[in-house]
DNA sequence: GAGTTTGAAACT
DNA sequence: CAGTTTCAAACTC
């Protein structure tokens, strides 16, 4: 388990930017204990409190200065700006059990897990009055959401996470589920009296007995699945200086074990080190990180290079197969959903169908696209889901499984947990980066998934999202001919995603029979033209984001990257990308005779109709509305937010008039071009077969590792920069050093997993 | 459903 | 980079 918790954590590191630093300070923090041991100030601390020294390992952990910095920001943080942290640097210090503060709790706990509670508390508070703080916040917390703990398939499963995660972990310490608590209250996340509970019953002998053990991993499993695999397999990594003993020890401990292979995956939920917040962080980073790749233990032996290619096909690939494998389980889970007995798998495999159903629908072909939707984490989900493939060729891993889960419960059994998790988060969501692959079909999917289960059967699904639910456009799957559905002409390839029974395609490799075949050429493809798969249309967040105007959720500034080069259409027909895509043309374009209902080339676009068509989109259905978002219609959690920020906000923008050449700007700034004028000859646009990303991401939202992410070099892209008043916040140069434009990186990067450095 | 049109993707 | 070919979606009938 080590050796492969360490190569799954090497992998990891050279992912995530937090860890690198980390790793190396270890050594040195280390050697740096024993003095630190030896120090008045210790001995002082020690004389003081009954706690014993922690163990140097554990010292070394929470000597982190990551943590330390981060730490103060969890606490105050307000939910927004949380949610907006890096995600990294956020999972970091949830995750990072290091905090001086803690680790003598932690110590303490490990030591003298059998002293009072009371004692526990008030070592507690000595050690960190704010732990106190946020332990009253979460008992009210939880009293907001009373339940069960013995009822498996009550709230309990935020306090069975805490149990799994902590106890296994950090056995009894309060302190820390402080931070997580509020973060979880704040996010919707359940931490409950039942934290407490299990904070102050962190008794290994009495756990199993307390509760119903099984139900409160299956339950945590729920929670778990926020979690990204790889947070998972990151505290392994960390585990050498982190309580990976101890942890492991509290595990078998806690844990029975008897769970069959689900139980094992369970286990290694429950052992995740990540608090709450890192839960949350996970989830985000789910996307943009491959989770698929810390499940799979091969994927890992992977050369990089080919890991992130690979990953990202697998990922989506995973989501077809899975449908496919599970879709039969589907109306079973329904029915059974609610027995606590087979939650894991119920859940596991309930997502799958969501999945499933949405890639059997077929709708979206066009993940590349596929902008961040409430179901962004849903798909979130499916990815994890998907990874659960995975775990059938390599890994046991249960990071694959667990979010599937949340999915299932949160949607199934809990309303609740849906709904804050959903508007809480969705914003985060949206924000986050998310693969460009998640498509649309899944996003409507997920939707259409909940609408059958309500009635019909799966083909019957099936079918309807085919004639498309959305309206024609969506739910199409390709019907290659010769291109064997390995080159970009094909939609489900190029959408990164196994064609599937819809697909009227012949000869086709682009199944999962075949992924050797299609990762190389997908490799190759990207080779040419690394974002070939990367989303075509990108939204980027308009100009009032960057220039800080949170007011007004910016404009729709989406724009097809490479724009088009429509010679007949018009662009008035979805021959023409941009216009399929829902954008308006821009400098990148070579279209001649453009008349794009989205907006001109030449930024001629109408904008005098422009509010009255933005009005009409906020109130009606009409496709347009999805244009900045790309999304599909089908979300409900997506079309509220339509309504709600959606970027028309352009109305208030400035004319196009005053910011003539704006538009030009690749999709990232084009801000003022991005209205959809309406033109005597427009028509109503169809679905946008292209996704915007980041619409919302606000620069801060962007992670560093995102940002300072190599842009984009294919694609022909005018210097956003050029006619901006005011440069972008310098956050993230792009390595060319052009344009600060995060914006464009984050459309590149999100939406194309494989580019991203951190791969 | 067959045929045409169109423009992206692929190729040279 | 430009021109040409190939391809499959979009469109028309």
């Amino acid at each position: 388990m080590e050796e492969g918790g360490e190569i799954i954590c090497s992998a990891k590191e050279e992912k995530e930017v937090m860890d690198t630093p980390k790793r190396s300070k270890n050594t040195q923090i280390a050697t740096s204990i024993g003095k630190f041991e030896e120090s008045p100030v210790f001995n002082f601390l020690n004389n003081l409190s009954p706690i014993k020294p922690v163990k140097p390992m554990h010292i070394s952990q929470t000597i982190n200065p990551l943590s330390f910095t981060t730490l103060p920001a969890v606490f105050a943080s307000p939910h927004v700006s949380s949610l907006r942290e890096s995600r990294f640097l956020r999972r970091h210090q949830l995750s990072d059990p290091s905090k001086p503060e803690f680790s003598s709790d932690e110590g303490m706990a490990v030591d003298k897990s059998s002293e009072p509670t009371k004692k526990l508390d008030e070592q507690k508070e000595n050690l960190d009055p704010r732990a106190s703080e946020f332990e009253k916040n979460v008992v009210e917390f939880g009293e907001n959401f009373n339940y069960d703990c013995n009822s498996p398939n009550s709230n309990l499963r935020s306090s069975s996470y805490l149990k799994t995660k902590h106890m296994a972990e950090y056995a009894c310490n309060p302190s820390r589920f402080v931070p997580f608590g509020e973060e979880g209250s704040q996010r919707g996340i359940y931490v409950s009296e039942v934290n407490q509970e299990g904070i102050t019953q962190i008794d290994p002998n009495k756990e199993p007995s307390s509760c119903d053990w099984e139900s409160l991993i299956s339950d945590a499993s729920d929670l778990l699945v926020f979690e990204s695999p790889n947070d998972y397999k990151k505290p392994i990594d960390q585990g050498s200086s982190l309580c990976e003993n101890d942890m492991q020890k509290n595990l078998d401990a806690f844990a029975p074990n008897e769970q069959t292979g689900e139980g094992n995956e369970q286990e290694n939920l429950s052992t995740q080190p990540g608090d709450g917040s890192e839960m949350m962080v996970n989830f985000e980073t789910n996307d943009m990180i491959d989770a698929s790749l810390l499940n799979d233990p091969s994927e890992k032996m992977d050369s990089e290079n080919l890991s992130g290619l690979y990953r990202g096909m697998r990922r989506r690939c995973l989501v077809f197969d899975m449908s496919g494998a599970r879709s039969k389980h589907f109306d079973d889970m329904q029915s059974d959903a609610n027995v606590p007995t087979q939650d894991q798998q119920l859940v596991l495999e309930k997502t799958g169908n969501d999945s499933t159903r949405c890639v059997l629908s077929g709708i979206g072909l066009h993940l590349n696209a596929l902008a961040t939707t409430p179901k962004d984490y849903k798909i979130a989900n499916h990815e994890a889901s998907a990874s659960g493939r995975l775990q059938i060729s390599t890994t046991p891993s249960s990071s694959v499984n667990f979010q599937p889960q949340t999915t299932n419960q949160d949607f199934s059994n809990n309303n609740l947990a849906i709904v804050a998790f959903s508007e809480q988060q969705i914003e985060t969501f949206e924000n986050c980066v998310l693969p460009p692959m998640e498509d649309a079909c899944q996003v409507s999917g997920y939707i259409a998934n909940e609408e059958i289960n309500q009635s019909s059967s799966p083909k019957k699904k099936k079918r309807r999202l085919e004639q498309g639910v959305e309206g024609e456009s969506s739910c199409k799957r390709c019907n290659c001919k010769k291109s064997k559905c390995l080159k970009l002409y094909c939609e489900c390839f190029a959408a990164g995603v196994y064609c599937v029974e819809p697909c009227a395609c012949m000869d086709c490799f682009n199944k999962p029979i075949h992924e050797d075949t299609v990762l190389a050429t997908r490799k190759q493809i990207e080779s040419r033209n690394p974002l070939a798969f990367a989303p075509k249309v990108v939204r980027g967040s308009d100009s009032l984001s960057e220039t800080g105007d949170d007011s007004s959720k910016t404009p729709a500034s989406a724009r097809h990257k490479r724009g088009c080069n429509c010679k007949k259409s018009g662009c008035l027909k979805k021959y023409c990308e941009c216009y399929q895509g829902g954008v308006g043309c821009s400098i990148n374009c070579r279209c001649e005779g453009c008349k794009n209902a989205f907006g001109r080339k030449d930024g001629s676009g109408v904008i005098g109709t422009e509010l009255e068509f933005g009005e009409d989109e906020t109130t009606t259905e009409n496709p347009l509305n999805l244009n900045t978002e790309s999304v599909p219609p089908a979300t409900p959690l997506r079309a509220v937010r339509q309504s709600v920020q959606r970027p028309f906000s352009s109305k208030k923008k400035p004319p196009r008039s005053s910011f003539p050449s704006i538009g030009s700007s690749s999709s990232v700034f084009y801000d003022s071009s991005q209205s959809y004028g309406k033109q005597s000859s427009f028509q109503p646009p169809p679905p946008p077969k292209f996704v915007e990303h980041f619409e919302t991401i606000g620069e801060d939202e962007i992670p560093e590792f995102l940002q300072c992410v190599s842009p984009i070099s294919g694609i022909k892209m005018s210097s956003p920069n050029q006619k901006r008043v005011s440069p972008p916040h310098g956050v993230g140069m792009s390595p060319g050093g052009l344009r600060s434009s995060r914006k464009l990186i984050l459309q590149s990067i999100p939406s194309f997993p494989s580019l991203t450095p951190n791969q």
